[in-house]
RNA sequence: GGAGAGGUGGCGGAGUGGUCGAUCGCGCCGGUCUCGAAAACCGGAGUGGGUGCAAGCCCACCGUGGGUUCGAAUCCCACCCUCUCCGCCA
């Protein structure tokens, strides 16, 4: 959310900023135009209360003192004044709501320094680590290897659940496991991360801190009782800190997770349907940073490279984008897109998405520090990233590891976690 | 799900109709004392909003939302959350 101070102080900077999203028409004018209606009707109604209270206080003086006319007199201007107090402040209320309501459905505000654009073709490559392999065959997508197939069951899935579910069974379950759990161990022992885990199901206050609400109701799933599916564990790590006022010594606060995901990914139909790609529930490894404004850009390079570092562990070509204005999602001032090499599809993937929000969320969900010897309390900073997604990270495992014969070769940094072996068969073996 | 207890400032904990934004203790900040520190003593400090060049002034906030009343932290209603016990249960 931003800040309506920012704006009333220079309302083209804001539009310029805001325009170099594509598609977004200035607002600043409509913005102010209810700012001050709010402004004049929180006026007039606290005036109104200031003279209520007035009247109020006396009434219980003149009373006091046993002048009945007086008493009465009182009693009827603070009678008058309650209603014209109720009155405004709903005005008040209903030009406040709508400030607010306006204010959260406008995206965050891109960096400078973020290239401009209009879609994915504008994105920017930073770089490069591995190079893809040379195999000796056609490469085959993941769902197609032989030795993946008896572990990889979409058609069981369809019949529990439906289109885009998939069940998972023997070696390839294993090593579906055993990626989530390295990742989670990598992220503690060397990164210094926080392990973590919490509830998938959430309350809407939660979901309107990240930024999923209120715009984005229909990518998500909600129970019969209101709570929403996490679609991401951004949600929950990054909402520990709503309401709260921190110690500046406590930051950065930066925290893991491995959690389910669930997303009705509402308006793909067509897109990526074979395979386990993009599914309504899959698992990702998160990564959650609470920062000071001076050091969430540096803590963003940070968090990329502990992402990469998982894919660099396994030996999985990928490149580093910088997402331009136009892909950006809608809370990200900056976002590191890493993407790996799939030689199935003969392309770079997304696997993992590491952004910088600044204190657009921290506004949504009032999450705020106490800056060392200072006595206003500040906004904190917030950064999220995938470390990485746990299902496409077992595609680029499977694709990149494949033998031509229907095996697979296995990363060795996989070993520990999958009992010292290292291979599928193409019989679907894990020896 | 049932019964009971409770939700007050960074923490603990008073406060059951007005003068309470709220006693007090701890913690925090500044000062006196000290070579320095501790102790002691003195002083300061909540959050948000409105208004003003500013000093300041005004409004709101005692879990949340309603209600009663001239007036609510205090009374009433609903809801949420926490704890204890019971039930059920991975």
């Amino acid at each position: 959310m931003h800040d309506i101070r920012a704006i009333r102080d220079n309302p083209a900077a804001f539009d310029a900023r805001l325009a170099r999203r594509p598609a977004v028409a200035p607002i600043s004018a409509e913005i102010l135009a209810i700012d001050e209606r709010r402004r004049a009707r929180i006026l007039a109604a606290e005036t109104a209360q200031a003279a209520q209270n007035a009247a109020s206080k006396e009434v219980g003086a003149a009373r006091a003192r046993g002048e009945e006319a007086e008493f009465e007199r009182l009693r009827a201007l603070v009678a008058e004044k309650k209603a014209e107090v109720a009155r405004l402040t709903d005005e008040a209320a209903v030009e406040d709501g709508r400030l607010r309501d306006l204010l959260l459905s406008i995206p965050n505000l891109p960096l400078d320094e973020v290239p401009e654009g209009a879609g994915e073709e504008d994105n920017v490559e930073l770089r490069r680590w591995g190079e893809p392999k040379a195999f000796g065959f056609r490469p085959v997508e993941h769902y197609e290897i032989a030795g993946v197939k008896p572990g990889m069951d979409f058609a069981t899935a369809a019949k529990l659940s439906g289109a885009r579910f998939v069940l998972l069974r023997g070696a390839v379950a294993r090593i579906h496991r055993a990626l989530a759990q390295f990742m989670l161990d990598l992220h503690v022992a060397e990164h210094g991360l926080t392990e973590t885990w919490t509830p998938v199901l959430v309350k809407d206050e939660a979901m309107v801190g990240t930024n999923q609400l209120p715009k984005f109701a229909e990518d998500s799933y909600q129970t019969t009782n209101g709570w929403w599916l996490i679609p991401t564990s951004e949600v929950t790590l990054t909402n520990t800190v709503a309401g709260d006022i921190l110690d500046e010594a406590a930051l950065p606060i930066r925290m893991t997770a491995h959690t389910q995901c669930f997303r009705s990914e509402a308006g793909s139909a067509g897109k990526d349907t074979a395979g386990m790609l993009r599914q309504h529930q899959f698992e990702k490894v998160e990564m959650v940073s609470i920062t000071t404004p001076e050091t969430s850009l540096d803590e963003h390079a940070r968090m990329t490279r502990c992402a990469e570092a998982v894919l660099e562990r396994l030996g999985l070509p990928y490149r580093t984008i910088v997402l331009c204005t136009g892909d950006m999602g809608f809370g990200a001032q900056k976002t590191h897109d890493l993407e790996v090499w799939l030689p199935g599809q003969n392309r770079y993937r997304e696997i993992s998405s590491v952004s910088v929000c600044g204190d657009f969320q921290a506004r949504r969900m009032n999450a705020r520090y106490r800056p060392a010897g200072a006595a206003r309390p500040e906004f904190v900073h917030t950064l999220n990233g995938s470390g990485l997604a746990v299902g496409r990270c077992l595609i680029a495992v499977l694709e990149n590891g494949q033998t031509g014969d229907g095996g697979v070769v296995l990363p060795q940094a996989l070993s520990p976690w999958l009992g010292g072996k290292g291979r599928l068969t193409p019989d679907g073996q894990l020896v």
